[in-house]
DNA sequence: CGGGATCCTACGGGATACTG
DNA sequence: CAGTATCCCGTAGGATCCCG
């Protein structure tokens, strides 16, 4: 193990800078959404189901920020706003399937493991309760 | 935009689900230590530096419960510890570590939207401030 | 319709003290 | 040394009301 191992956190505080960005609560299922195509506030709200309107707005504005979605207003009479994927966030979308497949692929054997784990634990533990 | 496109948010929770567990404030600083292979409780806490024991613990237990770390304990006087990746650990590693790249490749962009959407939003809102 | 402001709760996560 | 228990705070996130 070389230097480079302690001077590697710097990358991995980008990673997790990322991880977390997208890895809150509703980050990647809208981008999920946008990546069928640019969507309504209230499209994508009816799509998600359970967001609650604040949280999409805050979500939304979150990527906004990081530019991964667009946002467009239209000065209609009913207020109209669009929200697309820019090039960035279709971009990050490669990465994330990669990912996305790797969690598919082995989320059973997550749930085993973690099944397995709690019935151990859970079992010589909280046997008194 | 058909069927499959609702039915698509399952798998979404998955990846959702992986990406918290491994998005959260440690689990991938703890995850790429042990790439570089086994480590003690405390050569861990060392290594990240400004980790709570509290949370060390915590985040090795939730590793551990989806079967990314193996735990094994040596019944010595001074108590000793070894975590290490399991094969699944490593195999995470990968589509993690094509993130990170991404990560690594686009981070400036990042940072580049975000201040210049904080210059744009923030001016003109907390301007009366 | 889109979304800001406010209130409130749950949880993440840090500091500290104690145990085996 | 490794781990548990407790306290305490900040933030994520939901519900609701209100405004353009």
């Amino acid at each position: 193990m070389k230097q480079s191992t302690l001077h590697q956190t710097e990358p991995c505080r980008r990673i997790s800078e990322i991880l977390s960005r997208i890895g809150d609560k509703w980050s990647l299922l809208v981008i999920r959404q946008l990546g069928n195509g640019p969507l309504r506030f209230s499209e994508i709200k009816r799509s998600l189901g359970s967001i609650s309107q604040k949280m999409l707005t805050a979500t939304l504005r979150g990527l906004e920020r990081d530019g991964f979605v667009s946002r467009t207003v239209f000065p209609t009479v009913p207020p109209r706003v669009d929200y697309a994927l820019t090039p960035l966030g279709c971009d990050l979308l490669v990465p994330v399937r990669q990912l996305g497949d790797w969690a598919m692929a082995n989320a059973e054997r997550i749930e085993r493991s973690r099944r397995r784990f709690d019935a151990a634990h859970g079992g010589e533990k909280s046997a008194a309760a």
